[in-house]
RNA sequence: GCCCAGGUGGCGGAAUGGUAGACGCGCUCGUUUCAGGUGCGAGUGCUGAGAGGCGUGCAGGUUCGAGUCCUGUUCUGGGCACCA
């Protein structure tokens, strides 16, 4: 019988799923364990190589766990909403839905392929109603909830409307987009749009104007982490800043508990780091300059307390509500065009123009401090979404108002001893401080960090301004002017927005006649016929984004199909949260806040058990393509081998990675590859080959570096896919697919198998194993468990070969040392190893090896025999050690020991460990 | 500019501070075969006839001993960026 994995592979996933060996109950006395897969957006293309390689590391994970006794649970699904299939929609008029549909299905065999032991009763897409019910029911809890910030936990909207009643906004402790302010008697006067109006300002999904990214050529706002230098992630479209009504979740609020959370999670450094430099905390003050002759007052956020004698200017950004405020009407016109010419520029022109520009308000504002005049200019360095879009200027110290100051020819006065800032500004938070000296604080002398800490204890008793913590982390822009993805659960009345019922979940997405915007250029929900509550009401036309569906899913696959809650109390207590999440570091600053985010509201709401959702991360790394070229002699037909192209003036093509090997070019598959090289010529090298030169790229259709594991699996199986995948290098590392080597894993399994069978004989019996094959078993045992603990899969594949070689070399066959070989394989090649499990291990059809217990490790075949020596030097018996078998008692004496150096150090010590080489010492370790 | 990773043979990559290059690919030689392929055996960092010498981006340091720890520097990859 030999190794046929076309044979045995989808046999076998056959016999998992028709006895259903992976499917999970949710009440186990077992320990649970949970592990998660990023799950995928079905792309129209399909998987490919790079797909996979984190699905395999968790697969050999759970199987692991399951070995070592745990419940397991190790679910799969779609994140099935996405502008791909709405883009296509539009060109094609073809149904976005039936495009994810084909799409998953795709996923699902390509999936099914490689022996995954995902429980796939649990199965999820976002874009099922059952499914997203509970996208709506949450995002419906944050319109009828508020951010207590004494809590620390958002609070039902009723206890927030209670007190404004009592109080007004006296004595509130509530995360807001402004500060408002109000007594209870005016709250009482307001009518019904009036109130709701002002509750926007703190409800945590609440619709607000606010500066979003609006990309015209997809017509519709995006979130920050959907935008990169100025351009659409997804496409690459320029985005431009736009005031809009959206819909927003208050994730700022969240903040601090989301930067304090990621000191309690087992997440790599560097992925801790993306997240808090993207909530961006930083502590300083607020404070009020007020404007000369006028009762407006500004109020600026600043980390440089300490630099306020230096302030020369201040400057508003463009979008700034103080700029009307306090522009003079002589400088009014001036004002207006030049905050209209930056409204006119998209984000990336205004972060490729790097010149410096701004207009002068006409308005002074006083410095609290001492006193003193300065004007206020508006310019577009400063951003109206940060602090208060406000800034006092100081130029000595701040590069960017160095270079307006410069400009606008405005003084600069140096605070620190001895700084030259004549040519540039000096930045740093060091030295002396000098000419900080008001009539009631002098920092002249101390260094900055002691002056902004005296700075900022002045400025809050003299009550001109407060000690404050600002973020970078934006609320969300919750809205997309698209079709395909979760309707809004809200409607309008008398132009205010009121949630649907509960009993009215889920809202249904509409067919619709035509994906684009309506002719109006409203959404394209606003085409939907009758989109309309039952009493004749709007509802709402935007729909959510792409994360509103990903952000708590993980939580769904506990209880994927209750229809009374996301997921139910019993069952959330047991699975609680993910122990083992796999994915891209892609979703740094997206997918993996959000859901933070999410979940953590979901704690204070007391509907999950736990407040972080992905205990241990594990970011894998990305497959890049290895791109194959040849080269064309210029203006000809002729294709000349890499090694040879020296000689020539050539054009390097990109050619199919598909018909080369070992970047030897099939010269006749490339004639047949495309009619214009049918005739191709070849200029071969000396060994009568054509070398292809290679380059690593991201793996595409365009560079034709795309592997398909789908023709892995046919012609090697998809153990050797699998085992090929975990051994091309450490899993954290992003690097090349290169099919070239896949041809040694899948001699491993042809010499595993061989362990087992010799042709048609079967080799297992039940004669006692040696001492040396307990040894090779054992070593196998150590390695395999601790890399597995430490997702080095790469070394433990290494280690499996390096055991069936000695196993191989000592004929073993005896069934106690194969049957737990076959064990410590199964989550890595669960194919072969189930097959030999059965055939030739003697298990039954209902005895799966899934069942099986991972093997013991027995240290003490590991202890290598050893003899006494004595070591010597200079003459004189010194030591009496144990060491190692075949270590040589002659060269024993021959050592560093005999040198004068050694025989100083090593005097009156104790010796931990010495280091044998074969036949000599070459090295004591003193303990 | 700031913050992370990382530089080891022809290639992917191994090395709790202790024989650098495990394992695999590739290559060389032998063997099996009519032959190609496969299988099997031996070899494969550089240098040298050999003993040996030299080797983990570069320069220092700590240590009996450094790829590994420390300082500086340089290059590559990734993230963030008018964030006051």
């Amino acid at each position: 019988m030999l190794y046929n994995p076309q044979e045995i592979e989808p046999r076998l996933q056959e016999y998992w799923r028709e006895k259903k060996v992976y499917k999970v109950d949710n009440d186990s006395s077992r320990r649970k364990f949970y592990v998660l897969d990023m799950f995928p957006y079905p792309s129209g293309a399909g998987l490919h190589v790079g797909h996979p390689l984190g699905y395999i590391a968790s697969d050999i994970y759970s199987r692991y766990k399951r070995l070592r006794g745990f419940n397991v649970l190790h679910p799969m699904g779609y994140d099935a909403y996405g502008l791909p299939a709405e883009q296509y929609a539009i060109q094609t008029g073809q149904h976005p839905e039936k495009t994810t549909v084909d799409n998953i299905n795709r996923y699902r065999s390509q999936l099914e392929k490689i022996g995954f032991s995902y429980d796939w009763s649990r199965e999820l897409r976002t874009c099922d109603p059952k499914y997203y019910k509970w996208t709506q029911w949450a995002f419906k809890r944050m319109f009828e909830s508020y951010y207590d910030t004494a809590a620390d936990a958002a609070r039902p909207i009723s206890e927030l409307v209670a007190h404004l009643e009592a109080h007004g906004t006296e004595g509130l402790h509530a995360a807001g987009s402004r500060d408002l302010e109000f007594t209870a008697a005016e709250w009482k006067a307001m009518d019904a749009k009036q109130r709701s109006e002002a509750l926007m300002n703190w409800r945590i999904a609440y619709l607000g104007n606010s500066m979003v990214n609006w990309c015209p050529a997809l017509g519709t706002v995006l979130a920050n982490d959907e935008v990169s230098e100025g351009l659409s992630i997804r496409g690459g479209f320029p985005v431009e800043q736009k005031v809009m009504y959206q819909w927003c979740l208050r994730v700022s609020a969240y903040a601090g508990r989301l930067l304090e959370g990621l000191e309690r999670l087992d997440w790599t450094d560097s992925l801790k780091e993306t997240q808090r430099n993207w909530i961006g905390r930083s502590e300083g003050a607020e404070m009020h300059f007020a404007v000369d002759g006028s009762d407006v007052v500004l109020d600026i956020f600043t980390t440089r307390a300490d630099t306020v004698f230096g302030v020369t200017f201040m400057v508003l950004a463009p979008e700034s509500e103080y700029v009307d405020k306090v522009t003079t009407p002589e400088r009014r016109e001036a004002v207006r065009a030049y905050v209209e010419a930056t409204k006119r520029k998209t984000e990336r022109e205004r972060m490729i123009d790097k010149k410096v520009s701004g207009e002068f308000t006409g308005a002074y504002a006083i410095n609290p401090l001492n006193g003193k005049r300065v004007p206020v200019y508006v310019s577009d360095y400063v951003l109206a979404g940060y602090g208060t879009g406000a800034i006092m200027a100081v130029p000595a110290h701040d590069s960017r108002d160095y270079a307006f100051a410069r400009h606008f020819d405005l003084p600069i006065i140096p605070l620190i001893e001895g700084v030259d800032v004549s040519e540039q500004s000096f930045d740093a938070k060091t030295g002396k401080v000098t000419n900080s000296c008001g009539p009631d604080l002098d920092l002249n002398g101390m260094e900055v960090k002691d002056a902004i800490a005296a700075a900022k204890r002045y400025i809050e008793e003299k009550g001109i301004g407060r000690v404050k913590v600002n973020y970078r982390l934006r609320d969300a822009i919750f809205s997309r002017q698209r079709y395909w993805g979760e309707p809004f659960p809200v409607y309008y009345k008398d132009g205010i927005p009121y949630m649907l019922d509960d009993s009215q979940l889920p809202l249904l997405l509409p067919e619709i006649s035509s994906y684009k915007p309506s002719p109006d250029g409203e959404p394209p929900l606003a085409r939907a016929e009758n989109w309309q509550t039952a009493e004749g009401y709007r509802l709402e036309l935007n729909t959510m984004p792409g994360f509103a569906g990903s952000s708590a899913y993980y939580l769904r696959y506990m209880d994927p199909h209750n229809n009374e809650a996301l997921v139910g109390k019993e069952v959330n207590e047991y699975w609680r949260d993910v122990d083992l999440y796999i994915g891209g570091t892609e979703h740094a600053t997206g997918h993996l806040i959000y859901s933070r985010f999410w979940n953590k509201f979901l704690y204070d709401l007391g509907a999950v058990v736990e407040d972080e959702p992905f205990r241990k991360l594990v970011n894998q790394g990305m497959i890049q393509g290895r791109s194959n070229f040849v080269y064309r002699i210029k203006n000809t037909n002729t294709f000349v081998s890499a090694d040879m192209r020296e000689a020539y003036d050539t054009t390097p093509i990109h050619v199919d990675v598909n018909i080369v090997s070992n970047d030897v070019l099939d010269t006749e598959a490339f004639r047949a590859w495309r009619p214009e090289y049918a005739d191709a010529e070849f200029v071969l090298n000396a060994e009568d080959k054509y070398l292809c030169g290679w380059a690593v790229e991201k793996m595409s259709k365009s560079m034709f570096n795309v592997v398909n594991p789908d023709d892995i699996v046919e012609r090697y199986g998809a153990d050797t896919l699998r085992l090929y995948e975990m051994f091309l290098g450490p899993l954290e590392q992003s690097k090349p697919w290169d099919t070239n080597g896949i041809d040694g894993v899948n001699r491993f399994l042809k010499k595993f198998w061989g362990l087992y069978f010799k042709g048609d004989t079967l080799l297992v019996n039940d004669a006692e194993p040696t001492a040396e094959n307990m040894r090779s078993l054992h070593k196998l045992i150590k390695k395999v468990t601790s890399d597995i603990e430490g997702f080095s899969f790469n070394t433990s594949v290494a280690a499996f070969m390096i055991c069936v070689n000695e196993l191989t070399q000592q004929h073993c066959t005896s069934r106690k040392v194969l049957e737990p070989l076959a064990v410590l394989l199964s989550p890595f090649a669960p194919h072969i190893a189930e097959e030999l499990w059965h055939i030739a291990l003697g298990h039954g059809s209902d005895d799966s090896i899934v069942a099986a217990q991972w093997p013991e490790l027995d240290e003490s075949y590991l202890v290598e025999s050893s003899v006494n020596y004595a070591v010597s030097f200079n003459g004189k018996t010194r030591f009496s050690m144990a060491m190692p078998a075949d270590a040589d008692a002659k060269d024993v004496e021959q050592t560093v020991l005999t040198s004068e150096q050694a025989a100083r150090w090593i005097e009156g010590k104790t010796i931990r460990k010495v280091i044998v080489v074969p036949g000599k010492i070459v090295n004591v370790v003193l303990g």
